[in-house]
DNA sequence: GCAATTTTTGACCGTTTGGACAATCGTTAA
DNA sequence: TTAACGATTGTCCAAACGGTCAAAAATTGC
């Protein structure tokens, strides 16, 4: 009731210091490198430690278990995740609304593929940590999304489709570069796997979702 | 050179007995359930034998590793996993084809999730078991329907795109299913989210695909 | 029925892992 | 200068893990 105030989990009084900062997100950095390779229960302490150049005690001294590194990563995670989602109006014009939050997906795959792959990752398992996450603040945004696509229909300003699965086909294909990319890179070979394979998958994917 | 023959892996003679038969099959199936939901590092033989309903060490009287079990999981996969793409035939109706791919890759992601989400795990790791694989047989294997799509197009009886991308989307879309299940229920809810959200799916895809 | 073979298990081993701890080293501010 | 506090590390531990082994139990072939 007093000074300390909450019975819940997070620090009451983070108050960190300069360099407790700049540690904490060098390990978050390392860990975000070596979960998104291994996955959760694949990694180790001592490989996170060795990533981020210091010994495996003292990156338990900035974060107290292996599973708190990987809750804050996923807390950040969460937030670029919905953003570009998030910036879908409904005033815009619905092609060119599209056609952004297409780009900035596959823009997102292309320059973060860890954080996409982690994610993946999590969901794959059961989104043991998020699930709350995606019940609420996911779906009320996802369902508030889907009407406005809705009324776009309804106005003839795109083609007729489930709003819910046209949302689920964006985010597949798009993650799908991030997330496969061996496998893409494998199929396309050296010609057709180099760097140009984002920009013909934004351009192929205009296609398909607006064409 | 003589009686044994192969210098490489695999048994020379497997002579299986009956009970080898159904007990390798059995774990593999307990093998499956355990491993497509906590990937390869996170899964332990002894899950996978509580799993098979016998103890460990009588489990690795089967299979010598656990490794092993996951190489036996994953050729069986493979084989499955091209079998729907290998059914395209160049001479069927372009728009009929198309439709029965993407139907059947739905169904294997209603019907097989797991099977899915072991080897969406595989890749997300970087594949290391089955790169020589992927850039072999399955390059192969999708060069050559890429081509086929590529004459449909050219034929104007089918869309024009990037045959290598229309087919990475409609993997991307139809595994999404299986891969991400817990967050398409979850943003569908109870209601949207019941057993015919793969029907609607199939639908849905079919229209983006082909309409 | 019995010997040979296959199957099953309890006990065990070396290694890896997440994490605790106390001691040390460095920094800072009075 | 020094006391207080922040940062770092070597050492250690208990649990979990992959895998071995010898011996027991069950099955099979005669």
């Amino acid at each position: 009731m007093s000074r300390t105030g909450a019975i819940v989990d997070e620090p009451a009084k983070p108050k960190r210091t300069r360099i407790q900062r700049e540690r904490r997100e060098l390990i978050r950095e390392a860990a975000l490198e070596v979960f998104s390779q291994h996955g959760f229960r694949g990694s180790t302490i001592d490989q996170i430690a060795e990533a981020a150049g210091m010994s495996k005690p003292n990156l338990l001294y900035y974060f107290k278990s292996k599973e708190a590194i990987f809750v804050t990563l996923i807390d950040r995670l969460m937030e670029a995740w919905l953003a570009p989602l998030r910036e879908m109006n409904a005033d815009g014009d619905p092609a060119t609304e599209i056609r952004s939050y297409i780009r900035r997906k596959v823009e997102m795959a292309r320059d973060f593929p860890r954080e996409s792959r982690l994610f993946a990752n999590e969901i794959l398992q059961g989104a043991p940590r998020i699930m709350p996450l995606l019940e609420g603040e996911l779906k009320d945004l996802v369902d508030e999304k889907a009407e406005i696509i809705r009324q776009w229909i309804r106005q003839g300003k795109l083609r007729e489709a489930d709003p819910h699965h046209f949302i689920f086909a964006i985010w597949a294909t798009t993650q799908h570069y991030a997330d496969f990319d061996v496998q893409v890179r494998a199929v396309l070979g050296p010609e057709k796997g180099g760097e140009s394979r984002f920009e013909d998958a934004a351009a192929f994917l205009e296609k398909l979702f607006l064409g």
